[in-house]
DNA sequence: GAAGCGCTCACCCATTCGGGTGAAAACTGC
DNA sequence: GCAGTTTTCACCCGAATGGGTGAGCGCTTC
């Protein structure tokens, strides 16, 4: 119940100056309660820390693949998702994921700290609201690739062609995906899907 | 061109504490060359800037409505966009809005810093790549309900409820907006509708 | 006041979609 | 081996969608 003795330590994974900038100014006044030890861009941290604050936003989902070899290589106690995005659209990272806790960037210097404090106390900061176990709701590979065509606008026979499957396949992987998405139809599946980032955001634009 | 006189004198408004300790830090090395002189909560300025960095989080879209009052009423020399996002997906604020610039908050700090002087400079970094005059391409009041409706999945006769409109008249509208955006289909339509964040992310799931 | 645009609606038609049922093959776990 | 899941496909059917044409009304602009 005391003050702690050592400060937590944290690494911070992140490509972007403001951000780390920012958080070592916004953390600066607790350094008795945290301490930064790391900014690294991308790569692993090479000194044990108890938390690795992953920021989402260095790689997209590609480096929550790195997740998992990251905490089990390296001397990282716990691994906290430190996002703008509502905690929602990482459900399906998650699941898949040793992910210990999310924190979002809105929070103030003194609210991140604590949620640190929390998350490293073994509190699973952020999860609690949504975890509902993969049950009837997780998506298979096959359905995930078929919800990230959808996603992008194709018909089902574009999926069918893409994926080398049938147009009653396709319709079939789409009944399963929007009963366990919830929604009724393609357009809704879309939006979750966006929510979720399963699928990558528009690109190409009228080229000049 | 030798040294500039005096630095440029900036405003950042934006209400997350990250991103305000962030700049600070970033730009101290270059007090010289700009000067963060406030850093507001959303408010306006009270002192005379030469740019406002007006960051996009703070407000999403209803922030940007305040552009125009901002830079007219207050002695704003020029309002920039603050942004993670693609510069794509400001299409339609820019069209109907004072802005001068938009810069990336992936830039460093010596990119931010070049990025202000060009734009005080009165270069339109960041616009001349897309800016395409709303010729064909603009939509109507009426055309942005129907878009955002549609952007959230609902069934034409679903938007035609909500609007108090018949089912024909939706799809006279959803033809238009396909031609516009240069789709063929709804799902792609609110997957561009997403890019230019014309339609709020998906909020409720699954109550427990 | 004619032209143009935005808003509204109607009708037609082919295609697509959503949903239901059924089922075979392959693989996974107990 | 058997139960369960995943992947694949087929057929049916009603509803929704997309695209085309035409048209009336109101407002603005030249």
């Amino acid at each position: 119940m005391g003050t702690p003795v050592t400060p937590i330590r944290i690494a911070l994974v992140n490509d972007y100056e403001i951000i780390v900038k920012g958080l070592q100014t916004m953390l600066a006044p607790f350094s008795d309660r945290v301490l930064v030890v790391e900014f690294d861009p991308g790569t692993l941290p090479s000194k044990p820390v108890d938390i690795a604050l992953f920021d989402t936003f260095a790689g997209r989902r590609h480096s929550l693949a790195r997740i998992n070899a990251m905490a089990k290589d390296v001397g990282i106690g716990k691994v906290v998702l430190y996002t703008w995005d509502a905690p929602a659209a990482f459900l399906h990272d998650i699941e898949r994921h040793n992910i210990d806790g999310i924190v979002t960037k809105a929070h103030t210097g003194e609210a991140l700290v604590q949620a640190i404090e929390r998350i490293h106390g073994g509190e699973r900061i952020g999860l609690d609201d949504f975890v509902e176990p993969d049950a009837a709701t997780a998506l298979s590979e096959r359905e995930k690739e078929v919800l990230s065509l959808l996603a992008i606008g194709l018909t089902n026979r574009e999926i069918a062609t893409e994926l080398y499957l049938s147009v009653d396949t396709v319709k079939t992987y789409l009944r399963g995906l929007f009963r366990k998405l919830g929604v009724s139809n393609r357009t809704q599946a879309a939006v979750e899907a966006a929510g979720h980032h399963l699928s990558p955001p528009p690109s190409r634009r009228r080229a000049g």
